[in-house]
DNA sequence: ATGGTCGGCAACCGA
């Protein structure tokens, strides 16, 4: 069994308490994080090495950050895009084993009329074009993050009152479906279709979890080679019920490798 | 949901 999941730590200092149980106990062979919110000389390496993971990261002072911990070395890592602004401390490319690892923090965008959120489309579209230069979809490829796009209205608590919102906004999910359209399986919905499955609850929002205002915003996915061996995707919600949470919770993806 | 709560970092910005 392969076993690949996807966490937005927000600060991977502050997330340890969480995060390093959760890997004892669950075992992932690679785990890809987000927000880790730490740079690269402070960075808690040794965490990890002591219960057995290499880990590979890219971190600004303050905000976004990427990391990538798994059980085998990762080869021939990557980070940033191939174009300026490369944005390293937003993606990483590894290969893991025998498949090709994509970690993404896709930018949030702000707010529709923003720069920012202009600066997201475009990102997008350069995501695509470094896919389609860098990836071979017809190998073992799994492309996890977070991806700051909830793909459709189930995956979204309030479609039509979000419909402004830059993770929920048509342009961005257009974007978006674009590089799925590749060749990518998103795996939470080739095993659950139809269900309301969030893997993010605002801190700001009073109740949000028991409420159900969530949204799917984290994303697993893999090429079609991959997704044939897949078994489950799932969320797990104990980390986002723990204390001192992330507001995202980890998501799961495993296979029969 | 239209305010709220975190995190980083030391005043506010980002989500």
């Amino acid at each position: 069994m392969l076993r690949i999941a996807t966490y937005n730590v927000n600060s991977i200092r502050q997330r340890l308490h969480i995060l390093i149980p959760w890997l004892k106990e669950n075992e992932p062979d690679i785990i890809c994080m987000q927000e880790t919110k730490v740079e690269n000389n402070r960075f808690p390496s040794a965490d990890f090495h002591r219960i057995g993971y290499h880990v590979v990261f890219f971190g600004s002072k303050g905000r976004n950050g990427v990391a990538i911990a798994s059980l085998e070395e990762p080869k021939n890592v990557k980070f940033g895009l191939d174009s300026e602004p490369r944005d390293e401390d937003r993606i990483i490319v590894a290969e893991i084993g025998n498949i090709t690892v994509v970690n993404t923090y896709i930018p949030q965008g702000f707010k529709v009329d923003s720069e920012k959120y202009a600066y997201k489309l475009q990102w997008l579209d350069r995501l695509k074009k470094f896919f389609e230069k860098n990836l071979n979809l017809d190998s073992l490829v799994a492309w996890c993050g977070d991806m700051n796009v909830a793909p459709d209205d189930i995956d979204v608590h309030s479609p039509d009152k979000l419909r402004n919102h830059v993770c929920f906004h048509e342009a961005a999910r257009n974007a978006y479906k674009k590089i799925l359209e590749m060749g990518f399986i998103d795996l939470l919905r080739k095993h659950h279709p139809n269900e309301r499955i969030y893997t993010f609850f605002d801190y700001r929002v009073k109740g949000s979890i028991e409420k159900g205002l969530g949204w799917r915003v984290d994303s697993i996915n893999v090429s079609k080679k991959l997704a044939d061996r897949s078994i489950d995707c799932y969320v797990d919600m104990k980390p986002r019920l723990a204390e001192r949470p992330s507001d995202h919770t980890i998501l799961v993806a495993d296979f029969e490798i």
